[in-house]
DNA sequence: GCCGTTTTCGGCCCGACTGTTTTCAGTCG
């Protein structure tokens, strides 16, 4: 029976399973390199890849006709032939102890060969009774390290959400001007504005004499020192997260800040581009081959020069993932993202008249503080009743009261816009009359997110089909690390309805919603879908958000015309107006 | 296992830190 159902992740899995234990074979490392580029490829390519055809796969960088054909073999067997060969050359304790601090694939074979040692339990008892010391190439120091790093092991490492990353983040940078670092940033995958981080990479300019990581590494935020160097200090955070900090000399600041940012399969597409150009690029600037010792760099300040020396365009953090962007901008075909100063105003947030913790003038006085041009003041709808959703009488009032703050705000233009129920059936907590009759209606699911695939995809045609609705909110209801996304939505379909009656879709700032993700809002932008973005606020701070929807938006490429939010009032107000009586001619 | 304006074979990014060694292997990012 084909598996065509087996998800992205699912074959990622099965692949970066299969990168382990080549390791653990001691196999060829660039076939191992593969397995992982192509894993990391398949989680991000948004379309399920046991749906698409042999030329389509072939068509992606970093498949080729192995993977393509493995991918294949799963489809139809929903099992990976080659993987269930080496699971029976290993036992799966040994990759439990692969996730040990400090053992890697060599060490963890060289433990199971000569101490048979195939499990946690049997590593901590090896390291306690004194066995790992005697073998030749490790010490006493090893065996205390790996019994240290043995206890900690956890399962899944703990990823922190973008937004509280980035808080701490900034916070340790003030730390280190306080260190009279002039120069520091954060790099790494926060940088790059991923959903959530592993850990945070910090980087400052200065002299790597040792005492800067020295004071870093006493700061009042560190739990535990993992290694300290006089250019690089590891340390773990009290916070719950791994915090890795490097200084640099000021010249290489821009090579090191590339170089940090990462991802490691940009830096290595770079690399491998420097290298065709008979150059070599390293934290320590783009260097000529034959200079070994990295003294004349040909680019180093600024991410800019490195850049630009390759023949490339910049490639902003956000879309250096490895994922074909280096070849875009040899061509000049990186595209200007939409950036937070394009942003005009939000449209979805709450006040204390449904679930928000403010009063609609406190929020309108938030977004005035903004710099906003225009503020839409939302709430929920009914009919739901644990958040006081509002009914069209309710909404109609509230509308009343918000006119009469105008005044008061002159600078800012505002509306009253609606989350707007969407019921089990896909029909809206409001009649079509009473819709007809608001300024802005977001549709969103808060019930039955356990419909089966066909039936919530059902669910949301329906919903889009209502030329009432404007925009939808959060589709897949996922709260990261919390809910799971709804199984499946068949996203182009979706896209495909809203691109016919004119709805937006919405990416949603809050740090774990985020939602539409990068990768389906890159999906909705192909699609010719309008994108909205929401701070979701509900409450005054939260109006903060917008920064990490604008993440999102520049991660899926989304330039400011992509974007409803850059639009003037006036404008967004024609959008509005223009789309609903498409959709009602349409519907008819 | 992937890839190609030096092509279908022979390459494939680069460096810091640690611990164990006297020049390097393993691990990590």
């Amino acid at each position: 029976m084909p598996h065509s159902d087996i998800s992205n992740a699912g074959v990622a899995a099965l692949f970066y399973e299969t990168a382990e234990l080549l390791e653990l074979s001691d196999e060829n490392q660039f076939r191992i390199r593969a397995y992982r580029k192509a894993a990391r490829i398949i989680e991000d390519l948004g379309k399920n890849a046991a749906a698409m055809s042999r030329e389509e796969l072939l068509a992606v960088n970093g498949i080729g006709k192995g993977i393509a054909s493995h991918i294949s073999a799963i489809k139809e067997s929903g099992v990976f032939p080659e993987l269930e060969e080496l699971r029976k050359k290993f036992p799966p304790g040994l990759r439990e102890m692969l996730k040990v601090e400090g053992i890697g694939a060599k060490r963890a074979r060289l433990l199971y060969e000569k101490l048979g040692v195939d499990s946690l339990d049997k590593l901590k008892a090896a390291a306690r009774s004194g066995e790992i010391e005697k073998i030749d190439g490790l010490g006493g120091k090893v065996q205390e390290n790996i019994l240290a790093g043995a206890e900690r092991v956890r399962g899944a490492p703990e990823r922190m959400l973008y937004w509280p990353a980035l808080l701490l983040a900034e916070e340790l940078i003030k730390e280190l001007r306080l260190l009279s670092f002039e120069r520091a940033a954060y790099a790494g995958s926060l940088r790059r504005g991923r959903e959530t981080v592993g850990d945070i990479d910090l980087l400052a300019a200065g002299r790597p004499d040792g005492s800067a990581t020295g004071k870093f590494a006493k700061l009042p935020q560190v739990e535990r020192v993992l290694a300290l160097g006089p250019a690089k200090a590891s340390i773990r955070l009290k916070a719950g997260i791994q915090c890795d900090f490097r200084i640099v000399p000021g010249g290489v600041y821009g090579a090191a800040l590339n170089y940090f940012t990462g991802s490691k399969e940009h830096n290595i597409v770079l690399r491998e581009l420097a290298r065709k150009k008979g150059l070599s690029l390293s934290e320590y600037g783009l260097c000529r081959l034959s200079d070994t010792e990295h003294k004349y760099p040909l680019a180093a300040g600024t991410e800019e020069e490195i850049y630009e020396a390759l023949g490339l365009q910049f490639i902003p953090p956000e879309l250096r993932e490895g994922a074909g962007e280096v070849a875009l901008a040899s061509r000049k075909l990186i595209p200007e993202l939409v950036k937070l100063a394009d942003i005009k105003g939000d449209a979805h947030n709450h006040t204390d008249f449904s679930d928000g913790v403010n009063t609609m003038e406190e929020m309108v006085r938030a977004a005035s503080e903004c710099g906003f041009e225009w503020y839409f003041a939302g709430d929920h709808s009914i009919p739901l009743g644990v958040v006081h959703g509002l009914d069209f009488k309710g909404y109609s009032s509230t509308r009343d009261e918000l006119s009469a703050l105008a005044a008061k705000f002159p600078a800012l233009k505002l509306g009253r816009s609606i989350e707007m129920e969407i019921l089990k059936d896909g029909s809206l907590g409001f009649t079509d009359k009473e819709a007809a009759g608001t300024e802005l209606v977001i549709g969103a699911v808060h019930s039955s997110f356990k419909l089966a695939e066909a039936a919530m995809t059902a669910r949301m045609l329906k919903a889009i089909e209502n030329p009432y609705m404007d925009a939808v909110a959060h589709p897949s209801g996922r709260l990261i690390g919390r809910r799971d996304p709804a199984g499946a939505l068949d996203y182009p379909r979706l896209f495909q309805a809203a691109a016919g009656t004119g709805a937006a879709f919405e990416i949603n700032g809050q740090p774990d919603r985020q939602d539409l993700t990068d990768i389906t809002a890159r999906l909705a932008r192909e699609a010719g879908v309008k994108i909205l973005l929401s701070t979701d606020a509900h409450s005054a701070g939260q109006l903060a958000y917008m920064r990490i929807a604008v993440t999102v938006a520049r991660r899926a490429g989304l330039t400011k015309g992509d974007v409803l939010n850059s639009l003037s009032y006036k404008d967004f107000c024609e959008w509005i107006k223009e789309r609903r009586s498409r959709a009602l001619k349409g519907s008819r």
